[in-house]
DNA sequence: CGCTTGACTTGGAGTTGCTCCAAGCTGTTA
DNA sequence: TAACAGCTTGGAGCAACTCCAAGTCAAGCG
């Protein structure tokens, strides 16, 4: 995560505001940095912002907000299913185009 | 794909501009949406627009820029094997919490 | 010790890739 | 005939970064 991804999270909310040093540079707990991991984790597997930003007023409540936190990830769990099925799509056409190329030489 | 996303790919000139019916609208051949079945694969698998505009660029010249074409493919290919891990790794991830959720109830 | 290098800090502007909008036209269905 | 769905346009808006200039600080090197 870059600095600035780290800046924009903070600004968001999504990331609690980090604790800094002497020198007034971030400085990372080891809880911080595991919630940095999940959130790294659902964001490149496509979660939209909002999504994670719920998840995390959730995780900050003091109420039990188990049942929605689970629907959020299950939720999740069927969108990685579909991205799973458009890289297997794209695999097999990726395979198929470069079939051709090396056969033949022309095709779009 | 939706009209507006249409447009704009035109626009960017990775879609050639596309043949219009007696009513100002546009009716796509064979080929165009064959060629949209392509964009759209790649570009759900995260391919950036640049790489496309460039595979467009050579599948349109005159000259023989098969090489070139399967680099940018393979390259793609790769990219597909790191989301897979990504998609891997998130799967963990999200099974592990759910196990936890299911268990005790706390923890995000 | 001084100097350079590198990594961070800030607010704010710029970028990518759509996505939505108002206003208008066309064909279909009731 | 009237309403409706679905397209057309240029242009505005949006998500999620990403880069920028200007500045601070710590470590490494001669």
């Amino acid at each position: 995560m870059s600095p600035d991804t780290i800046r924009y999270y903070e600004k968001e909310g999504i990331l609690p505001t980090i604790e800094r040093d002497l020198t007034g540079q971030r400085s990372f707990s080891k809880d911080n940095l595991d919630w940095m991991g999940l959130l790294q984790c659902l964001r490149q597997t496509g979660m939209p912002m909002k999504e994670m930003s719920r998840y995390a007023q959730l995780v900050h409540s003091d109420e039990n907000t188990t049942t929605e936190r689970i629907d959020i990830l299950k939720s999740h769990q069927t969108r990685l299913e579909e991205k799973r099925k458009e890289l297997e799509n794209c695999e097999v056409l990726l395979k198929y185009k470069l079939s051709i190329y090396e056969q033949k030489g022309d095709l779009h």
